[in-house]
DNA sequence: CATCCTCCAATTGTCGACAATTATCATGAA
DNA sequence: TTCATGATAATTGTCGACAATTGGAGGATG
């Protein structure tokens, strides 16, 4: 067990359509559909082999996830985040998962506080291996939100964060290549939030969520000023 | 001008499929097609005169913003809210409409404030006029939570709220029948809000927005436990 | 040389037909 | 009567072809 991406329980592969839709899905957030290429549905048709049917309503998801933009009668191409829409996304983020925090520590259940746990002193091992592999960090730092917002016992929560605004979390990730976000300091961030859950403190546990996610942001803008800065001084 | 309610700028109907949608999710939104209703291919599209391929982009399109339900093989229905879905929902607006609220405070431009004003004399001559429309005083608080989410300036929050979430209010509206908020109260905390928006105070803002939020959510609560109340007496 | 127009290829939008799956209902047995 | 079972009708999923629109290449014109 232990895969460290959360397995959806009903992948719902039932149609071409949804497959697809999966495929198409992970292949832009792992980058292999270069952010802004246009995509064609007579290419990706060909490509897939299937017909323009269930493609198009595919890429209609697609679509709604954010992950694709469409034009009438001109075409598809694929999202290309700017660093405003990025800090945009903080921001959602931000009010969402701390409500999601906040509801946890109301409505989680012993078992998956024990989980969340566990998450936790995986993280730390890995840690401890001074893991070059910041993939896995990643990864395992989405795995942490994952659990809270599912603890949230809020089906919409759910919905919002973990099915669509958590892949152009990915997609960002690919995008900009962000290795780093302080991940010593993100451990302790997350250790105390889940005491505040486990204390059914629901408004520290927001505040805390709160905090971590808006820290998260300003590293992020930071990052993101220095390299403006390197732009700016190797054109002078 | 002064439509109540407010209008997309581009209505974005260049193609079939768009313009089915929007009527679509009108006629689910305004109760035409009663909730938890099934809906079939060959019905729409004889309906609406087009073939089923348009169609099913649109219903795909519907599915996202969460008006119908649909299962591989089986076919889609009108969504039917439940009391615990509709609280979800006043979580996330919560969460999100209190964050939006924020923004605003930071964002807005005095001609936005203006507007914003505007809206709620509006609503007071409405309130002067003992309106028993709750019909246009609904639309009318619509209006004014709309306007504020454009002055956060954040996209991504007005497409999750303008685009997605408020369809489903308005769904809820007509569902439950909900002719009542407390409207006289409601006003008061909309002109708090509004001062504390002028005032760029964005933690005030966003605390009173919350509150508004929340109240009308244990308002409903409330409405829906009495509810309960009479059916058990009316049973017994 | 720049600008505009025309024409053409490519892509998207739409349609009708066929295949696959599901729900219904009638039939019969316990 | 009730339940299992199988045929049948209806609905959904998929496909290929045709129509409509767009973007660009190329040439004519100022």
């Amino acid at each position: 067990m232990n895969s460290v991406a959360p397995e959806q329980s009903p992948p719902e592969v039932r149609t071409l359509a949804e497959r697809v839709f999966h495929q198409l899905q992970d292949a832009i957030v792992r980058g292999e559909l270069a952010p802004g290429s246009k995509i064609t549905e007579p290419g990706l048709s060909k490509t897939y082999g299937i017909s323009r049917g269930p493609l198009r309503e595919a890429m209609r998801r697609l679509e709604a996830h954010r992950l694709i933009e469409r034009v009438p009668h001109v075409g598809a191409r694929v999202v290309k985040l700017s660093m405003k829409e990025l800090l945009e996304l903080f921001d959602v983020r931000e009010a969402l998962e701390s409500m999601a925090a906040r509801l946890a520590a109301e409505n989680m259940t012993r078992e998956e506080i024990a989980g969340l746990r566990e998450v936790l002193s995986v993280h730390e091992r890995q840690a401890d291996l001074q893991s070059g592999e910041a993939y896995y960090q990643r990864e395992g730092d989405l795995d942490f939100h994952y659990r809270i917002v599912q603890g949230s016992h809020n089906r919409m929560l759910m919905t919002m964060l973990c099915d669509d605004l958590y892949y152009l979390v990915r997609l960002y990730r690919t995008q900009f290549s962000a290795s780093g976000t302080r991940p010593q300091r993100a451990f302790v961030e997350h250790h105390r939030i889940v005491d505040a859950i486990e204390a059914g403190d629901a408004e520290l546990a927001e505040l805390l969520m709160r905090r971590h996610v808006s820290a998260s942001r300003a590293n992020v803008a930071d990052r993101y000023a220095e390299i403006l800065k390197e732009q700016a001084e190797a054109t002078a």
